[in-house]
DNA sequence: AATGAAAACGCTTGCCG
DNA sequence: CGGCAAGCGTTTTCATT
């Protein structure tokens, strides 16, 4: 998992600052780069108040420290057919391991997220496909797969916001960082 | 609502063209975009055998018909500071309507996504903050919001993915789409 | 009307102060 | 971290189909 990238938990009050390898600027570069992946690093510069080349300097470490981890395009779901979404809770059996299930569960194309969760459920998973006659179908496929039991699904109506830049990192609103 | 995306009309070249106003050439951009967001437009003419610019055209049709609606870095979640996530059900009173329950919901920077469905929760919303005691105070903030009632919330374990490009409406595999 | 080619412009990117 | 310079991609324009 992703947990070593920056560091556990512990926050280091005082002592070395290095220790943290995202510093104010840089978070003001990825917060400009969630909004506009697109952005030149000559605008980003522009927005941070730094050269282009330091500012390219920086994304680059921080991609290469896995900070940033890619840069995608988001695309209306509607527009290429893919209208129907469903969260979908699922109830494991002592068949198989969890990592299998996930593994299997990323062999599915329309399975766009997959959660494993405390509670009665093993994963919950976010499913996108065309109509109710594919979730259908791609139900038939998910309690198919070896540790999956009973399967619970909620239709999404509508989709409200998705994937938003959360900027609760950047500032000190609720992270309450002490 | 975004069905009838007014795009590039009837398209000569690329075989069967119907009045789709995305055509197999573009799913094809679309989806290299999903993957490398900041692919140059000369390498997606490399990868699906178009001139820069013809890619260049078909890219800002498809922006300014609410196709692509944008570009965003991805970044590791626990780098920022951000170690927890969780659903969040959300289980409606009747003293507020729906859009104005979703409207306060997007006040609130934790909330990264925010679904309407069908059951008996109004929401299901996806949180992602610092702390446990952070997720408590975000709570706390939900269930302020007139028009919402009791929450039901599932603590995430671990992301095993997120967000992951859907290809379903490229092939079809399941989408059955005709 | 869409495509491909060419040209001017702007950005990227390595290197040094 | 900033500035410079070389190389490359972008973006407009134009001719072609």
């Amino acid at each position: 998992m992703t947990q070593e990238t920056s560091g556990p938990p512990g926050k280091g009050p005082g002592g070395g600052a290095h220790n943290d390898p995202v510093d104010q600027l840089d978070r003001k570069i990825i917060a400009a780069l969630r909004v506009n992946g697109r952005a030149t690093y000559a605008d980003l510069g522009r927005s941070v108040g730094l050269s282009a080349s330091s500012v390219h300097e920086r994304v680059g470490k921080l991609e290469a420290a896995g900070v940033i981890t890619g840069y995608h395009a988001t695309v209306d779901p509607n527009a290429v057919g893919l209208g129907v979404t469903a969260l979908v809770g699922i109830h494991p059996t002592d068949t198989a391991t969890e990592d299998d299930v996930a593994a299997a569960l990323g062999e599915l194309p329309e399975v766009e997220s997959c959660y494993a969760v405390a509670g009665d459920e093993a994963f919950v998973v976010k499913v996108r496909v065309a109509t109710v006659d594919d979730l259908e179908l791609s139900l038939g496929r998910l309690r198919r797969i070896p540790g999956v039991g009973r399967t619970n699904t909620t239709v999404v109506l509508s989709t409200r916001f998705e994937s938003r830049p959360n900027n609760a990192g950047l500032h000190e609103d609720l992270t309450g960082g002490a």
